[in-house]
DNA sequence: ACTTCAGTTAGTAGCTGGTACTAAAATAAA
DNA sequence: TTTATTTTAGTACCAGCTACTAACTGAAGT
């Protein structure tokens, strides 16, 4: 009965910096009424670490992956490149693109890579994405290693019909054909 | 004659810094060979904060992106839900989701949109995405408001037809069909 | 009733990476 | 040389801890 407490409190402070990792153990032990030696003995025994350490992880985590996935322009690494012809580039994926449940890594991951390496190959100032046709052939599990190849097809005016095939080790996990209009 | 050896410097910091922000003055001050006094100086003058700052700032900063865009199974808000049928999301584009050059949202946060809504409006347990056609029609600016409307057309067995199309205001500005399968 | 012991609280010293301040020394400009 | 700017030195203080020692609380065991 007693002993319940004191896990019921330890998940309660779980909760608390899953919600948000930047509270104090000052104001922790003000929310779960109890003393701030408490608080810290309960961190130590579940291995939190303290307020600045959390945030610099926070933070160090962040750094880098949101330079990978948004801020870069190609998602991806770019391997070869050979303007309105073909490029590849190689993607790692890891555990912070699944899905939970399934641990399968969610589609606009593959969607980001294969379309920034149509984007890539393409020989023009500025695209945009103006059609594009998917198939998601065998769901990608965290830590494979993605690699798309793209081809150009066709260069009408100014729209340019690329198709991206994406392969984990020799087989094939998306294939997608993009019709991108050069701006 | 030569340029100020102290704004020299404060140019050097700032570099160092935007290349990393994760250095404390002691480390700066070895770096820039001056006291760590001078670094500070400097800080003040350039309106840099102190080292916790800047990485509390970055921590914050991502924290919450990553939140709505990819740590969140649904992209953008779920305002409206009926299983199997219909469902409706919205998305505040903002800088952090565009091409530099042009301004216009770059497509996987468009297609990301589309298919978590198109995931969420399905009643299986998990579910991967199959098959997608995509047509953007607009670009979409950074600040522009996007809705989602997710619309369940046929279920064959385990295969789920769902169209989604998005609006800026009254303007559609991308289409799509997905066929999704329950796993 | 007395002991026992996990759980909790209190308090101290020391740490990092600073702020805020005063003061002096070095260097450059007049 | 005198004055002004820049740099360095040093002190007191802060948040938010770690690491540690010690004492207290409350209920259960015998």
């Amino acid at each position: 009965m007693r002993k319940s407490i004191k896990l019921l409190r330890q998940e309660q402070l779980i909760d608390i910096l899953e919600k948000d990792p930047f509270v104090t153990d000052d104001s922790l032990s003000e929310q779960l009424n109890v003393s701030i030696q408490t608080i810290r003995l309960d961190r130590m025994a579940l291995g939190i670490p303290e307020l600045r350490k959390r945030i610099k992880d926070v933070a160090k985590n962040n750094y880098d992956r949101v330079k990978t996935i948004s801020q870069s322009e190609i998602v991806g690494e770019l391997l070869d490149l050979e303007l309105n012809d073909r490029a590849i580039s190689i993607l790692d994926t890891d555990d912070t693109m699944v899905f939970k449940k399934t641990q399968i890594v969610k589609g606009h991951y593959i969607f980001a890579m294969a379309e920034s390496l149509a984007l890539a190959v393409i020989d023009a100032d500025v695209a945009i994405t103006g059609i594009a046709n998917l198939k998601y052939k065998i769901p990608v599990k965290a830590g494979e290693k993605l690699v798309a190849k793209a081809k150009v097809k066709q260069i009408k005016e100014m729209e340019y019909y690329v198709h991206i095939f994406i392969n984990v080790q020799d087989e094939q996990v998306f294939r997608s054909k993009f019709i991108m209009k050069a701006v």
